[in-house]
DNA sequence: CGAACTCTTGAGGTTAATCAATTCCTGTGG
DNA sequence: CCACAGGAATTGATTAACCTCAAGAGTTCG
């Protein structure tokens, strides 16, 4: 999942956070929205005993909204080096308010995000651990587009696609065996290459 | 939850449509935006071997609204019958590029699905089937806002509370009776009364 | 080179699913 | 009003998927 948005005026605060740095978490009030323009982040909610489910990865151009409650719903924090504009809420309101343009847009990117949150709903729901990470690599693979075939972002640790998928590192990583014994990926040091993006999509649609 | 947006203009086709009929299907084309009026409707996708996740349930006043795709990408279903206002969609845009506050309001009702989505991708993710279904209950005592506590709709099945919480009808019917038997609720009929919300939101907070 | 992580793999346990009866409603027709 | 049929819900026994715990291998970085 991407949180896209239209780019917005570069006015604002221009902050930096180092890597693993937690930026903004659930208690927080929310004063500022996140425009990323360098780096990546993985938003993410906790329980109080530890448990994560990761909302999210936001990459550059994408705007971490602050919602419209008091405080911001969800944790984030830098998977790497992080370059955002902070742009404050009351001036976003703002420019909702006076520009229908604007508005139009951070609605259109909400929308879509609705609709790849109803996915995720499913797969979480319904779907098994192997259809889940078949259904993620494919993802991570076509997240700039179509086009070409991306390998899956070396600073997504396996916890990471534990926590974003509902499972457990230990079984995202014997799946992940699993694909490499069927010739539909391939590992080499961190970085994870999709080698049969047909039989991975046969996995997501038709569960043998 | 629900798809909470303000009021709109009250012109548009009226519609009725009758207990289960399947009034949107994922793969139709999405001209219309529906206006609930009157009845319930639950909101659902399904895999081809038809597990099936229930994303939401509308209720009077409710927009299910046509994403910014070619194609609905859920299915709706009547839960009882069912008056909408028919609002087509490039009426709605126009009304959207307009009027800024018809826009801002639609924003807001979907940054406030966001937040809920959010909360239900931890459930599913995280969360065991006695959590799920205490967060369940809760959210149906006090869907009405926080005051007083309502019963669960009653044309809610154990398998939309299933397809819901992604369990199965038999692990509903169970939890349910262990938490008749602490206590917790009382069933007469199909109705589901919460007696005791405090350890029930224990339940969710501090699992034992 | 070695310490600290992260990742992988194995063995065994737990949760919730599956399979299979019954029981309980609800609505219909006699 | 009662009998009956069909669906929904409950309950039980068993299984399977995934988790937990534990150990070892591979990376990364000072």
């Amino acid at each position: 999942m991407s949180l896209v948005q239209p780019s917005l005026s570069s006015d604002g605060m221009k902050r930096t956070f180092a890597e693993r740095q937690e930026f903004m978490t659930e208690d927080m009030p929310a004063s500022m929205h996140f425009h990323v323009v360098a780096g990546g982040a993985r938003l993410f909610k906790s329980l109080p005993d530890g448990r994560r489910q990761i909302i999210g990865f936001a990459h550059k151009g994408d705007v971490l909204p602050a919602y419209p409650c008091t405080h911001y719903h969800c944790s984030a924090e830098a998977m790497r080096t992080l370059q955002v504009v902070c742009i404050p809420a009351p001036h976003m309101r703002q420019l909702h308010e006076t520009s229908p343009g604007a508005c139009a847009a951070s609605l259109s990117s909400a929308r879509q995000l609705l609709v790849s949150l109803h996915n995720r709903l499913l797969m979480l729901g319904r779907q098994t651990a192997r259809e889940r990470l078949a259904t993620f690599l494919l993802g991570q693979g076509t997240r700039m587009g179509p086009g070409a075939l991306w390998p899956v972002d070396p600073a997504i640790s396996r916890a990471d696609m534990a926590d974003f998928l509902g499972l457990t590192t230990e079984t995202v990583s014997r799946l992940l065996s699993a694909f490499h014994r069927e010739q539909l990926i391939s590992r080499e040091r961190r970085a994870i290459h999709i080698l049969d993006p047909d039989r991975l999509r046969a996995i997501v649609a038709h569960p043998e």
